[in-house]
DNA sequence: GTTGAAGTTGCAGCCTGCGCAACGCGCGTT
DNA sequence: AACGCGCGTTGCGCAGGCTGCAACTTCAAC
């Protein structure tokens, strides 16, 4: 809508993928260098970019500012940390926090594994709705339209074997997680990494994030990793409570709206 | 240089108090909101704001995603992680990570406490440099030149009555920083809390990061603190070599210039 | 049903951002 | 030491994109 403005964000983005120059910032947007360099100063202005002394380019202190501000404002994340925190300190399994956001999912926190093997994850990043646990159990209590539109709009492509790939046999599994309260996903999104998931529910009982332990199974077979299940789906109750759900209401009007 | 992008930036830092309404960041920014909500499409459109189904408007993905893969590109960051962690696991006190950018000192990575206590801080922030203890270690090596131009230029506001207020006194402290190898912070910053810090080098020699320990001193006193020191030292030696510098190699001459 | 607040759209003017071309500057090469 | 190349920077004139106004829509409250 706004060319300049999204031709500076494009840039932003771009250094998203590590430093630059003026020449590549240019040649990466398809922008004149002028251009970019006057986007750039004005960025700079404001602390989203910095440059070197070798005028290179890279994102600013702004940018991480924002991003931590941003990560305490969602409440989830803060009533969420202190449970997670102990879990992880538990366990010392790699746990993510996700939320829904415009039609994806985005991890807004991660506690590290304890193990010298580590995933490749990171806040702010969408793991796919229909092969990660996390994307299953948000997907799976949203309203029917909602979630059959979702569905039916996902690419669905297959990253390991087990992925699903099968918009109706999604749609069968996201039944089975809203009956049994968890998901898994059994090395559907990376090979020989095992995920389980639970959700958070808000005051009106509907889920507002996700909770998931994830696993390389060389370090814990599937069967090892549901020993967790319990003290999981404790720490999302936790959560859910201390976040306003109260566990006895009946919630299904508000499901089915 | 660019108004419009220097409006949309604008939007976002606002965005960073939290989520807003159109009216609100139109009266905020003092720009027509036709204006906003156009800039906030394009925001919106690459995920920097996301609007809920009332209509407001709060930072969206992209941020986060942009911070920690920003933070993922500081090489120090990377390297220091795990040694910090394993500091953080030992001694269970808040440490932060910190670097010198565009003269400005900016928190790059905090690990937090095990205590109740918790320290209000977050990385992106900028603590002061006259009255931090990781403030000092990063100027305390800078080229004399760059030094004074920087001390000359800080404001100095005290924020306790410890705070140091006078560049001459300043100038110093960070003598005697440079001397000893670390830097302390005397309730200088904020009242009854203490912190102690020290450099990261890299193949230069010369300092590229800094590492603190804060602790209130209703936890331990300062004397107690100091027993942290020799670890201290240990983990930014650690790092530092990790970094590529080599303890034997005389920087003299890389130092002066 | 009416009122009002908040978001949205069409439009015309003009400001602002655009790309070109030329310049400056540092660095590596011959 | 001089040269040439690469990269960042600046001046300028054109016009395309951005702006703000006014009118319209939507939704909720009374």
């Amino acid at each position: 809508m706004s060319q300049s403005v999204g031709r500076a964000l494009q840039i932003l983005i771009q250094l998203g993928d590590g430093p630059a120059n003026l020449d590549e910032l240019a040649a990466a947007t398809g922008v004149h260098k002028t251009t970019v360099l006057r986007l750039l100063r004005t960025l700079a202005q404001e602390q989203f970019v910095v440059r070197d002394s070798s005028h290179r380019f890279y994102l600013g202190s702004r940018v991480f500012e924002l991003s931590s501000r941003a990560l305490d404002q969602r409440e989830v994340r803060r009533v969420a940390g202190p449970h997670l925190a102990a879990f992880n300190r538990k366990h010392g399994r790699t746990t993510h926090l996700a939320v829904l956001e415009d039609g994806e999912a985005v991890y807004i926190d991660k506690l590290e594994s304890h193990d010298q093997i580590r995933m490749y994850s990171r806040i702010g990043l969408h793991p796919p709705l229909h092969s990660s646990a996390v994307g299953k159990v948000l997907l799976a209590d949203l309203p029917e339209a909602e979630r059959t539109d979702i569905v039916s709009h996902l690419s669905m492509s297959p990253t390991t074997p087990n992925t699903i790939t099968d918009p109706d046999t999604l749609l069968a599994e996201l039944d089975a997680v809203r009956q049994q309260g968890w998901a898994h996903d059994r090395e559907e999104n990376e090979p020989s990494i095992n995920c389980i998931a639970a959700p958070v529910r808000g005051a009106s009982g509907r889920t507002v994030a996700a909770v998931s332990v994830s696993v390389p199974d060389v370090v814990l077979t599937y069967d090892q990793l549901l020993n967790l299940l319990p003290d999981l789906l404790e720490v999302t109750t936790a959560i859910s409570q201390d976040f306003g759900w109260q566990p006895d209401l009946n919630h299904d009007k508000e499901l089915t709206s």
